[in-house]
RNA sequence: GGCCCUGUCGUCUAACGGUCAGGACACCGGUCUUUCAAGCCGGCAGCACGGGUUCGACUCCCGUCAGGGCCGCCA
């Protein structure tokens, strides 16, 4: 039997993390097994659901990279199906007619809760006779269809996560099926969707671990066979609260990682990392690697605590997953990582067409020395700035450090003179030149050093000199150099 | 309130009766260097508490405490 699993999120306009994190490890998953991935929409609480709303959570996945290979489905194109199995079910006998009011079941539940019970059914429509339910029905009196728990109902099964599960039919209460106006309820519309989608696994949050015994018993009732279940424990936010965008902003939503900088392989190593372990010490995984160690029996129960703090741009999100991306930064192979400077510098308005044609080796080159130093994709376009613009700021402490020394209004122009005649550009000849001319001078090669690298970036810290001249090119080099002196002092 | 779940460094986690309780992030030192990072080396830091069971408990059992989930004619 082939695995099919399903990640069936509702329409909230953005992907959460834990729903992103709930999507990786079906991915994981179904990729592991060679099965197939779904995705369905449930969008069955029609006033919340829009279109728009639907987009977010497909623009955060695909981000993500979980490529789905059947859907979006929407769970509101069943809902002829989901009335059709409830009637059924109420044909039957297996569920009946409530006709209590919500407020009558108010007060049924508050009674039950003061003798410190939970409430279960209204007793009047339970035990109403089929001719006594039918003709009630016919004055048109509202009801709601409830799945009835048998008296002896002992429900079982075994989470992945959790493990052996078990109930009675007192702690488990009937289940509303059908509104008055004919409308399907949740608990219905997700196993009548799932039996329809032949779902073998459903791995969801533990959030709906509570509502697994009703919809094993609504298995039953349509007699359909039992899918495996794995229950994911939460992530919460700092304080073990609850991790809310209301409560805690926009690091709960994944396009924040990708506005923010964020390289998907990163995010989605973080994200796997958060309630599941390989099990041997490694962090950095790759992707192939996951989909093979990846294991359902290996996550842990404990809910996990999504650490950051709120108002310090420094650690806006998780560090771990800032340090991840770093990593990522530097160590993805280049020409995976190159497209995705492209994006960040075309959204800053610094892109060159030229760097995907002709200049595209010194562009690669540059990219490549400057990441080692960056955490994000924003480096590029900020830090990285000077590599890849004329138009780049100097910063006043650089420019108080290095460019301090009032002889270098002569140096600058004669190491620009200098460089101009070094042939071929290259590490080796860049740095004879500057070293040589510093003995020359008399002065310790690290004043034309440091001199030099705020004049040609305006920052005073950087890759290695000479690597970074060498990507600047000669004559970039050489005009920065010459046009630096105005910043000297008198 | 009822039912259920969970509890290892600040955070993410490993351990499946015998380990000096391991790794990672963060933090703090050192090293390297033309600068800052990175890298490398080192350090700080944890079994929630109390009882059992056992020759031996982080591991098993019970209780306490703490945190979380669910208790809709929402999903």
């Amino acid at each position: 039997m082939t695995v099919r699993v399903r990640f069936a999120p509702s329409p909230t306009g953005y992907l959460h993390m834990g729903g992103a994190r709930t999507a990786l490890f079906c991915w994981l998953f179904a990729r592991q097994h060679r099965g197939t991935f779904i995705l369905r929409i449930e969008d069955t609480d029609a006033e919340r659901s829009t279109w728009e709303m639907t987009q977010g959570i497909l623009d955060g996945l695909a981000w993500l990279g979980l490529d789905w290979d059947e859907g979006p489905y929407l769970q509101s194109e069943g809902i002829p199906l989901h009335r059709e199995a409830a009637l059924s079910l109420l044909e039957k006998g297996l569920a009946y007619r409530c006709f209590a009011t919500p407020e009558q079941l108010e007060i049924q539940r508050h009674q039950e809760q003061a003798k410190g019970g939970q409430w279960r059914f209204d007793p009047f429509s339970r035990h109403l006779s089929r001719a006594e339910s039918d003709r009630l029905a016919a004055e048109g009196r509202p009801f709601v269809v409830r799945f009835r728990v048998p008296d002896d109902a002992r429900v079982r099964f075994v989470d992945h996560v959790y493990g052996e599960q078990e109930r009675t039919a007192k702690d488990i209460e009937d289940i509303a099926l059908l509104r008055p106006d004919g409308t399907p309820l949740y608990n219905l519309s997700v196993v009548v969707d799932d039996i329809r989608m032949r779902i073998t696994h459903i791995i969801r949050g533990q959030d709906h671990l509570i509502n697994t015994f009703k919809q094993v018993l609504l298995y039953q009732g349509l007699g359909a066979p039992l899918p495996e279940f794995a229950h994911l424990p939460l992530i919460l936010a700092p304080g073990k609260a609850k991790l809310s965008k209301r409560a805690h902003g926009e690091v709960v939503a994944v396009t924040t990682y990708k506005q923010r900088g964020f390289l998907p392989g990163a995010f989605r190593n973080f994200l796997a990392l958060l309630g599941w372990a390989p099990g041997d010490d490694r962090e950095i995984l790759s992707t192939e690697e996951m989909i093979q160690l990846f294991d359902l029996d290996a996550i842990n129960r404990a809910n996990a605590v999504f650490n950051f703090t709120e108002g310090d741009p420094e650690n806006w999100t998780d560090s771990k997953a800032l340090w991840m991306n770093g990593v990522y930064l530097t160590r993805t192979p280049i020409d995976e990582l190159l497209p995705h400077v492209e994006r960040t510098l075309k959204d800053a308005g610094l892109w060159d067409e030229a760097w995907a044609g002709p200049e595209r080796e010194r562009f690669a080159a540059t990219v490549d020395l400057i990441r080692q130093r960056y955490h994000s994709l924003l480096d590029f376009a900020g830090r990285g700035r000077p590599y890849f613009s004329e138009d780049y700021a100097f910063e006043p402490e650089a420019v108080e450090k290095n460019l301090a020394e009032p002889r270098l209004r002569a140096w600058l122009p004669m190491l620009a003179e200098r460089l101009v005649a070094v042939d071929p550009w290259v590490h080796e000849g860049v740095e004879q030149a500057i070293r040589g001319l510093a003995e020359e001078l008399g002065v310790k090669a690290g004043v034309l050093i440091n001199a030099a690298r705020t004049a040609c970036t305006g920052q005073k810290v950087g890759p290695g000199l000479f690597e970074l001249l060498v990507v600047l090119g000669r004559d970039r080099v050489a005009s920065r150099l010459r046009r630096a002196v105005s910043r000297l002092p008198l």
